[in-house]
DNA sequence: AAACTGACTATTTAAACAAAATTATCAAAA
DNA sequence: TTTTGATAATTTTGTTTAAATAGTCAGTTT
């Protein structure tokens, strides 16, 4: 695999645990590469030994929590038994991936304009996976007969992700929001579920 | 109606016109009360006389906008011949208010967070008024017996002014704006009019 | 009295600078 | 090869000052 010996990828490893912890709890910009060290009981130095910088630290983290992503959808998407399992599936798997992250992903709120072009890379990949596994979910559906034939599944999917990205709460006076609030997720979850049901129709016959 | 006479309002209306062309060409913080009253030759001290601030005037521009809006999308919506066709009217009035005025809002882009309450008042109001004939448009299609009987037409329509909202175009690498670019416009009207198609057609039988 | 202005004050923005905090480097040690 | 202490470089934070702009008001004009 990696150039470094075995030894070198558990520490990088460590490391990567701990920042993942610091940036969880208190954000990237409140994270100091001090207390990171300090965290482990090393030296500032030998994180800069393995990692470039302190944005590539946090983007190494970042691609960590994305393969899991990843991983953990192919997983699931690999059994569904109908186009909409599927969707839950997907909806059910973000959501609990922004919970459990909601401070790690600080760094976004911040930056909001001009995120690193690796973020988006990761950002991308992520919607290529899901592209592909529900594209191939709503093709396996249509060859089944179960909902109209599409000639572009990918279309499909990337509007409904649009859509179910777009569905926020209904603050007090009307959503004044850009980023959604921690105690609205579920709300929001809530909401999704009812959008994919109507939309899930709307691709039947 | 008001306290004020008829040359008051006359006057009001030049000055409204006047800041609204400033702030529809130069953005909110480009534009001074100096380059304001200029255009109308007249002192600074006179806007002050007619408004009690600035921001008081930019808002009293977006009130009289979103009258303009509300008024007509009432008109439209007197007449529409079904669901789909109402909602479709929905989407091309706010698109081509978004289009006319898309640099007059560029005062949201740099306030984005904490834009004053009565800003998000306005808005407020103008989605009251969506909810309000959209959601009578749901509920006569229901008695007509064209799609499902809904218990509660305004979570819909809510949800759907949601879906559309988060749709985006995909730019080069996976969509990195939050306020769409001016030029993304067109696409996104299209793909919000083929998931109004899906939506409507998931409300049917 | 209502509409208006010039000259004034108050506030905000910006630029320049210094101090402190933090990131990043490197020669040398383990 | 891995690790560190000392140090350099950069970024952030706070302060001051000057300029631009917002906002006020006594008084003039209609």
């Amino acid at each position: 695999m990696s150039s470094g010996s075995d030894q070198q990828d558990i520490k990088r490893e460590k490391i990567l645990e701990a920042a993942y912890q610091r940036f969880l709890h208190y954000g990237y910009s409140k994270t100091t590469m001090n207390e990171i060290a300090g965290d482990l009981s090393l030296s500032k130095a030998l994180l800069y030994y393995y990692f470039p910088d302190k944005s590539q630290l946090y983007i190494a983290v970042m691609r960590k929590l994305a393969a899991e992503y990843i991983q953990k959808l192919q997983n699931k998407l690999n059994k569904f038994e109908n186009l909409k399992e599927a969707f839950i599936v997907q909806i059910d798997t973000q959501h609990d991936f922004v919970v459990k992250n909601y401070n790690f992903f600080d760094f976004f709120r911040v930056n909001e304009q001009n995120l690193p072009d690796t973020i988006w890379d990761i950002i991308t990949e992520i919607h290529q996976t899901e592209m592909v596994l529900l594209s191939a979910a709503i093709q396996i559906e249509a060859d089944k007969g179960n909902i109209k034939p599409v000639d572009n599944p990918g279309e499909i999917v990337d509007l409904l992700l649009d859509a179910l990205h777009g569905v926020r709460v209904s603050a007090v006076s009307h959503k004044k929001v850009i980023f959604p609030q921690k105690e609205h997720l579920e709300e929001i979850h809530t909401k999704r579920l009812l959008l994919l049901d109507i939309f899930i129709k709307g691709l039947m016959y």
